[in-house]
This record gives C-alpha cells, sequence and structure tokens, in this order.
RNA sequence: GGGACUGUGGGGUAGCUUGGUCCAUCCUUCGGGGUUCGGGACUCCGAGACGCCAGUUCGAAUCUGGCCAGUCCCA
C-alpha cells in the first residue's frame, strides 16, 4: 500500500502559518498572569480568509455529541475570561431533539448516532456540574472531551493523528519528561539526541525490525523538486539512527555499559483512528537504549530500568502490571519484551511503556563489537526502554473523573490554583491578599497560577477543576480580614490555611492530595482484574482476565478471540489479586508448562 | 485492502428530500460598554460559516462529478 511516498502534506501552508501565530500569550510561567495583554487582543484571532482548509474542524458523529460547547478556542490563552458554563441542552427553538424535518429525521437514521449517556447527577447540586460523557459508559467521548475542554490539546490540525501541545498541555508535558529525566539519570543514564531522518540503507538492516515497521513509517524521498539517492525514514523510533554510530563508539569493554537516552519525537503511519496522547502519529518519545557486555548484564539493566519505571509510576501515582509479552506481540527485533499496562475500565487496558531485551540481534547486523578483557571480539547486548505521552493520556485516563481531569502535583501545570473572591465591601482586600499569596509561594517554589480574569469565582472553579488543579486557594473577604485561606483540593477535602502557615500548609495539603489521589486509582486497580477459569468467562468481561496458560500460540489465539482482545502475556509484576499455582490451560487443558496470562482488550 | 457514512461561524446546530422566500437559524463563543462577584452572572452594542474545484441552471448551502478532510464497519 503506501509503504513509501506517503507523506501526507497539507494543503496549504500558509493558512497553517495563521494559525501558528494564534498568540500564546498567559499559559507561560506560573504566577501572576496579566489579564488580555495587547497581543491576546490584536492576535488572537485567527484570520478567515477565504480558504483555511487546515483550520477547518474536523467534524464526526461523535464530535457533534461530545465536545460541544466551550471547546478550545484559545480561551486558555486570553485572561480567561470565558466560562465554561454551557446552556446543558443547546435546545433553543431549533434545537430540540425531533423536531427537525423530514429530511433531518431521514438523516438522523442514516447517521448511527453514538448512544451516550450523559452525567446522571447524583444529587441536585451536582445538576449544575460535569456535562461531560459518563466515563463508565461512553469512555472515549469522556476522554476525547476532557483532554480537548481542559486545554491539553488541540487537535483541529490539517494531518491525521499530529495534534497542537497547547500551553496547558505543554506544561504537563515538560514535567512529566521532568520526572522521566530525574528517575532515568539516577540510573546512571546520559541524554543525547539523534537526527530523525534514517537513511534507508541502515534503516534495512535487522530483518524483523524492518518488517515490524514497514508499514509505518513515512519516506522523505525528494530534497526539493530532486529525488533522493537514498530514501530517508523519518524515524519511528530510533535503533537504526542510533546503532551504527554505537558501532563507533564502542571499542572496548572499557567503554561499556554504554546507558544513554533521548526524549525525541518519532513518525509513524497509523492508519487506524488517532487519539490524542493515546494513538498519534507524531510521538513524543522517551527512549532508553543501552549496551552491555553479556546477556546477565543486560538483564541486569532490564532490571534497574523496572526500579526506575516503578519510580516514575509513583510520581504520577499510576498502578499498573508489569507482562511479558508473547512471542508473537515482541518489539520487532527483540529477543524478549515487558510491557507496563494498565486497566483503563471495562476490560481495556492501556501500554503505557515497555523494556525489550535485544540480545544481540541488533548487534550483528551494525556490527557492534567489542574488545574484550581476554583480547577477545564480542557483540553487544542491547536492551530499551521506551515511554510516551501515552503517559499523559494515561494519567488523564485513570485519575480523571466526573469533573474532568485529575493531574497529580508531579506533573499538574500548576500545583496550587488561587481565585480571589471580590465584592463591593471588601473593595481591593481579597485581590491583595490573593497576590501576596501567590507571590509567597512563587518564591516557596510552587507552581502556582492566580486566577484573576473577570469570570466569576464559581465559574473559576468548575474551570480549574476540570483542567484538574490539585489545590485551589479561595480569598474572599473573610480570608483577607482572618488572613486564613480556604484550601479545597480536587478531591473536595475543604481545608483553612493560615496566611502564615501557608507554605508548609500548602506542601502538606498538597501530599495529602497525592496520597488521597493513589489510594483512589489503587482501589480502582485493584477491581480490574479477575480470575478466569474457562474461556467463556472471557466474552464481555469488563475486567481484565487472569488465567492459566500452557505458552502455545494456539491457545494464545483462542484467548484472544474469546476476550476480543489480546492475550496480553504473563503477569511479572505488580498484579494485585493473589494467585498460587497456575491450573490447567483455559484453551487445552494442559498442565505442561502452565503459567498465568492477562486477557484484555487493549484501547 | 473492501464497504458505508459525514463535511454550514471558534464549538454545537437549523435549513437540503421538493433549487429562489437564506447578504443562512438558534445556542455557545469572541470583541466593546455597564452593573456584578462566597459554586457555571445579567444586560446593551458588535463580530464570525455553507470543505475545495468544476458542472447543471436564469438562480446552488441544497442537484451532479472529481478532489481534500474526517468517522464507522469488515479483512
Amino acid at each position: 500500500m503506501q509503504t513509501s511516498h506517503s507523506s501526507p502534506a497539507p494543503r496549504s501552508s500558509s493558512s497553517r502559518l495563521t494559525a501558528a501565530k494564534i498568540a500564546f500569550v498567559s499559559e507561560s510561567s506560573g504566577s501572576t498572569v496579566p489579564r488580555r495583554t495587547a497581543a491576546s487582543r490584536t492576535s488572537a484571532r485567527p484570520t478567515t480568509g477565504p480558504t483555511t482548509p487546515a483550520l477547518r474542524p474536523r467534524s464526526s458523529s461523535r464530535s457533534m455529541h461530545t465536545t460541544s460547547r466551550m471547546a478550545p478556542s484559545i480561551w486558555w490563552a486570553q485572561g480567561l475570561t470565558t466560562c465554561v458554563h454551557s446552556d446543558r441542552r443547546a435546545e433553543g427553538p431549533g434545537g430540540a431533539p425531533g423536531a427537525g424535518s423530514d429530511r433531518s429525521r431521514r438523516r438522523g437514521e442514516l447517521r448511527p448516532r453514538t448512544p451516550i449517556r450523559l452525567y446522571s447527577p447524583a444529587s441536585p447540586s451536582d445538576a449544575l456540574m460535569a456535562d461531560l460523557p459518563d466515563k463508565g459508559t461512553a469512555f472515549i467521548d469522556w476522554y476525547l472531551a476532557v483532554v480537548e475542554e481542559a486545554g491539553l490539546t488541540d487537535k483541529r490540525y490539517g494531518v491525521k493523528g499530529m495534534n497542537i501541545w497547547t500551553p496547558y498541555g505543554f506544561l504537563a508535558r515538560r514535567h512529566l519528561d521532568a520526572v522521566l529525566v530525574r528517575e532515568i539519570e539516577a540510573t546512571g543514564s546520559q541524554p543525547v539526541e539523534f537526527p530523525t531522518l534514517i537513511p534507508e540503507t541502515e534503516f534495512a538492516k535487522e530483518k524483523e525490525h524492518i518488517k515490524g515497521f514497514d508499514e509505518q513509517v513515512f519516506w522523505v524521498t525528494k530534497g526539493g523538486s530532486s529525488t533522493l539517492d537514498v530514501p530517508l525514514v523519518l524515524r519511528p523510533t530510533s535503533e537504526t539512527a542510533i546503532y551504527p554510530v554505537f558501532a563507533l563508539w564502542v571499542r572496548s569493554h572499557r567503554d561499556l555499559p554504554l546507558n544513554l537516552y533521548q526524549i525525541v519525537n518519532v513518525f509513524r503511519y497509523e492508519t487506524k483512528t488517532t487519539r490524542p496522547f493515546l494513538r498519534v502519529r507524531e510521538i513524543h518519545f522517551f527512549e532508553e537504549h543501552t549496551c552491555q557486555v553479556d546477556e546477565a548484564h543486560a538483564t541486569e539493566r532490564l532490571r534497574s530500568n523496572l526500579g526506575a519505571f516503578r519510580q516514575m509510576a509513583a510520581a504520577l501515582a499510576l498502578p499498573y502490571v508489569a507482562v511479558r509479552r508473547p512471542d508473537w506481540d515482541k518489539f520487532p527485533g527483540a529477543h524478549s519484551s515487558v510491557a507496563f499496562d494498565i486497566p483503563v475500565g471495562g476490560g481495556r487496558t492501556l501500554q503505557i511503556g515497555s523494556i525489550h531485551h535485544y540480545r544481540d540481534n541488533f548487534a550483528g547486523p551494525y556490527g557492534i563489537r567489542y574488545e574484550a578483557a581476554d583480547g577477545s571480539q564480542k557483540l553487544v547486548h542491547q536492551t530499551t526502554f521506551g515511554l510516551s505521552e501515552r503517559l499523559l493520556g494515561a494519567v488523564v485516563a485513570v485519575h480523571g473523573d466526573a469533573k474532568g481531569a485529575v493531574f497529580p502535583t508531579s506533573i499538574a501545570p500548576y500545583e496550587v490554583v488561587i481565585v480571589p473572591i471580590p465584592s463591593a465591601e471588601a473593595g481591593d482586600a481579597p485581590l491583595a491578599a490573593a497576590r501576596e499569596l501567590a507571590e509567597r509561594l512563587r518564591r516557596a517554589g510552587r507552581r502556582v497560577r492566580l486566577d484573576d480574569g473577570d469570570e466569576r469565582p464559581g465559574a473559576k472553579y468548575y474551570r480549574w477543576e476540570l483542567r484538574g488543579a490539585p489545590l485551589r486557594l479561595e480569598v474572599g473577604r473573610r480570608e483577607a480580614e482572618g488572613r486564613v485561606a480556604t484550601a479545597v483540593d480536587r478531591l473536595g477535602h475543604r481545608d483553612r490555611i493560615p496566611f502564615d502557615a501557608l507554605e508548609n500548609d500548602v506542601a502538606r495539603r498538597l501530599a495529602e492530595f497525592d496520597r488521597s489521589l493513589a489510594a483512589r486509582a489503587r482501589a480502582a486497580f485493584e477491581e480490574a482484574f479477575v480470575l478466569v477459569a474457562r474461556l467463556s468467562e472471557l466474552a464481555g468481561s469488563t475486567r481484565v482476565g487472569v488465567l492459566s496458560w500452557c505458552g502455545s500460540e494456539e491457545c494464545g489465539h483462542k484467548v484472544e478471540a474469546a476476550v476480543e482482545g489480546a492475550l496480553l502475556g504473563t503477569p511479572e509484576e505488580g498484579l494485585p489479586i493473589p494467585v498460587g499455582e497456575p491450573g490447567p490451560c483455559v484453551g487445552c487443558g494442559s498442565t505442561a508448562g502452565v503459567r498465568w496470562a492477562l486477557a484484555g482488550r487493549p484501547l
């Protein structure tokens, strides 16, 4: 099919430049942000030229139900004066369902509508709350609505699967990257960055690897109007970019181990439906590549990676299972692969990272040899460790709730949001107090945002809950006079924080919030697995199945057919339910070589 | 790879079947003014769209073709 020459060049680059000029004014550095700068006033509106195809909204039958109101115009870049308010029905005259003409009714039949049950309020006060699809019954619609309405991404870009990192999403990503960098460097890995383009001649050296990625690569075949002698691959991952150079760098056992990582964008031509952060064509990718003296050291390196990931996942409060993938689902070219899977509800799972043992599969074709202490020439054993922006999607998917996103403080764009409550009688006091608190928290190293926009306080509460800010400080007349702030965390815990104890109490509240968030995620995680003794129990299961498996591919495929998903592999770490010895294989009844395995439906 | 469907302001929509009453409806949004502010404020004024290109026609958002973009289903 489209293996070569598939470069979906956007039509009108000039119109996209216009889009790029949209002002990104205020999401930046954390603290106080002036309302409505001159820049935002003048450049906020994209020009509506005769044709701006790249900016056209994509429409779908689904999106009409989901990301309705408050789509990301650039309210997030302004003084945040707009509100999330929605008239809940959008059914003024003419909007009422069923009131259309014959034609529209006919069309309604033609267009299969995803039945979306809107969040059903549990109490009258909740009725005003979330206007999001229900997370439990319409997960993907809920997810899309949250990432867009929270201002984490803008997918209105002319290339499918290539979305825009808006300021709020970019900040979250930057903090996420910082966590990854901190933990991987703690294990002695060093940063590098290799080029984006790979010559076809290098790309083609490892057969399994190419077979795995061949259908997913974007090709660069021309420079200007002349055809390139050697076509270039836009890296779908960087093995083939890095390993020819490793062959130059590694000469002696004294050069080993070589532990390097990079955080770069990689490109994969996804043909299926794309989802922001979860399945994209331009991937924000973390990849560690190492060379070790032998297999034992490589295994040790992977053990170290497991430890690093444990720390990363803990920082994100994400419970996960480390699962050894079956042979037919290994990374292309790997000897073995262990993936990190998380349940995201309804029996669905999401792979949020993986580590791979290559043995010398790549070292051979790429000639990565060293002279050992005894003078012999040996091939290195290699490992890799891969993570991506999916981690951000996972944070939304796991922690998010009926009110929207929820960020752990480790990667929250703003840890603390301060909302002043002005009133005629209080005058400037609330705002002055809010400024004081913001400045002190900023000095204390907190990421803080003072929301002094024009909206009413309640609108700001809803917005920052949707956006997932861990802690909100409310400062009105009472707080200003009593010098005690009202603190409400994203899980609803309410507290009072004396101005005098601000820095310490905020730190304590944030720590408590993180613990609560982790506990909530952990509780859901523990409910997400179920022991399964028969294949028939897998059909329609809303949990991840834990079953006995003989290890054969044949039985593996039986399992996959039964779950209408995948046999994820054998759990090695993190399975939250106690299991004893595996019983007979659910596929063939054999008791020889049985091991536990997980069956789920990858998202 | 095969099949089906959809494209109307920033977002969601009405209008399309039967072409004219449409310099396109309503909600939201955006800009400006005023009054407000302890859980999604109100008000006044203003702004913004028929995916692109051809064709049919006196006349196209509406019909036809191609293209582009997107969605779903099957392999």
